[in-house]
DNA sequence: CTGTTAGCGCTTTCAC
DNA sequence: GTGAAAGCGCTAACAG
């Protein structure tokens, strides 16, 4: 049997209460005694039954989601897997509120986060805006000992405990080698549409996608990146004017989200030329546009496993427990027409 | 707060121990007095706090993992994501063992899982060999109310409770796409490397990859699949004069483990030729090939991830609860040079 | 500073 | 058939 908190009192010659000071590391046990429950401790190799604590101290997690409100399918998606986790919340304790906040707008974000410095929530997850101010904020929070985990979008030069997201240099360095390597060696010219420059996973997969293409693959040049704002109108009016006025396009990178826009833009072309065409994120259009070949792969990241690994994180920091890096780290996904889930 | 057992008990207007009796389908409650209580449930919303149940039972989950006694590096991988999973045991109350069998012997397979059948653990996950004698072993098994999963590879027909790993058919597709689509529309021989058409995994990713070469890929012939047992040694004796005999290879497909000595002739080869190289399995090996240039793919099965699964699964099952399917679904990861872990 | 005691939500004797 | 009471490992008053 695993030692429990009445062998340590036993052999250290302690009540119960005093055990359970030391563990928590509550005040008012004095330094000798301390010593001897700790050694005890240490000689059973006791470890803390946690659902037991759990349970007596009748501890709920109340946690917080910040989420931009953006229309496209992936925060929906993100969205919706933070309902899921709702539901389940009774299960594993935890109270999860989530709170909306205008997109790409720094200061709204800054605006919420300090209210939560106030509330004391036990952990909070947020889609990061990377601005210097947003950065302080979070600091501040962790300073005051609330775990903070950023989601999607890391937070440049922070200390937030931990980013839920993929990495997206190499998604993009990713992006980049796929389109080369499918194109096989032919020269043209290829279009980037992007997000936003204001956040910081827009900003990495360009980043890693323009690094690979000039050293590895010559032959293509880039054009100047598209801001889409992540929202599909604007996409398809972008895009298209860019596919009939730059005749020279061969590949096409969508590594942000809107891509309904982009999809219509390009079925409208595509009777032109053959294109090859990587895009971020499966949605019901980007695996429509993956089946019917208008586009060529999908990168994508599990925003389920983000959000179970964002509050499987939270926990662990709320209980000061360690995590278990090889599960919470957030795989890019690569999907061809084939490997679909 | 959530209802209680108490709750239950004052509503339904019984002790707690008759609540306990209907929760748990124990006998020896009058037909009226379980309608009662079971009505007391639903009205309430009651939600069952297991990790509350677990401390009263002091229960433990002794579970049984049997693997291949196979000297690859991904075997070598599983078994210490075990390791590390019996490392964490005390914390989730489990109680792993694990047996080693021979590898592709069914025989002494079935004789391992007979045993287990008086054993009774509270659950079993083992790598299959995929034969109908231990397809019977693992129903009956089944059929006794034991939690079965098979991990890595299935079993064809059985009832386990579920697999905890890849879909083997896209992992064939996927394979033959990439190879496809980076050899770009040229003619040639691609070799495939296989380790036993005993086991469901090559099987299956052979079918998916045959299909798609044949169907989208014409100018692509495929060679006699070679089979070299994943044992490194006859891997490369094979792949070495495979290599030396058909001038026309242009590609190769190595569907299983033992990928050192695949390596090392593509190695001796390389002057000769270019080649382009899909593998499986992520290793130091086939990590140090795809950096430098000698593999141009490699598709993988996170076998920390799997064994998680089978362990969460196993849980669930054995305590009747649901599973979150996203959570459970093993990924097919696909690592090019840019996105390794 | 330290100990006693009750109790978290559930299960399990052992009576009745 | 049913109920009362003790206890799982831990925490939290409240005394001393």
């Amino acid at each position: 049997m695993r030692p429990t908190v009445h062998d340590i009192a036993a052999v250290a010659g302690v009540s119960l209460a005093t055990v359970d000071r030391v563990l928590n590391q509550r005040p008012g046990v004095r330094h000798v005694t301390r010593e001897k429950v700790e050694r005890a401790i240490r000689e059973l190799g006791y470890v803390r039954d946690v659902a037991a604590a759990n349970l007596a101290k009748g501890r709920t997690y109340p946690f917080v989601f910040i989420l931009p409100a953006s229309d496209n399918s992936f925060m929906h998606a993100l969205n919706a897997e933070v309902r899921a986790a709702v539901a389940r919340s009774p299960v594993d304790r935890t109270e999860i509120r989530t709170i909306e906040v205008p997109a790409f707008d720094p200061a709204a974000l800054v605006a919420v986060l300090e209210k939560l410095g106030e509330e004391r929530p036990a952990g909070i997850a947020l889609v990061a805006t990377d601005a210097p101010d947003v950065r302080d904020a979070v600091d501040r929070l962790v300073k005051e000992g609330i775990p903070v985990v950023t989601v999607v979008s890391d937070l440049t030069g922070s200390q937030r405990h931990h980013y839920a997201g993929v990495d997206n240099i190499a998604a993009g360095r990713t992006a980049a080698r796929l389109l080369g390597r499918f194109l096989g060696g032919a020269s043209g010219d290829v279009a980037v549409l992007a997000g936003s420059m204001l956040v910081r996973d827009h900003r990495e997969r360009l980043e890693g996608f323009a690094t690979v293409i000039a050293k590895e693959f010559p032959s293509l040049s880039l054009l100047p990146v598209i801001e889409g704002r992540d929202d599909p109108e604007l996409a398809h009016m972008l895009v298209a004017d860019a596919l009939s006025k730059q005749r020279g396009i061969i590949g096409v990178y969508s590594l942000g989200a809107g891509n309904r826009g982009l999809i219509r833009a390009l079925k409208e072309k595509a009777g032109d030329r053959a294109l090859t065409v990587i895009a971020h994120e499966l949605t019901t259009h980007t695996r429509a546009a993956l089946l019917d070949g208008t586009i060529d792969a999908i990168l994508n990241q599990d925003a389920g496993h983000e959000v179970r690994s964002a509050i499987r994180v939270l926990k662990a920091k709320a209980d000061g427990l360690a995590v278990i890096d090889g599960q919470e780290r957030i795989r890019l996904d690569i999907f061809l027409k084939d490997n679909l889930p």
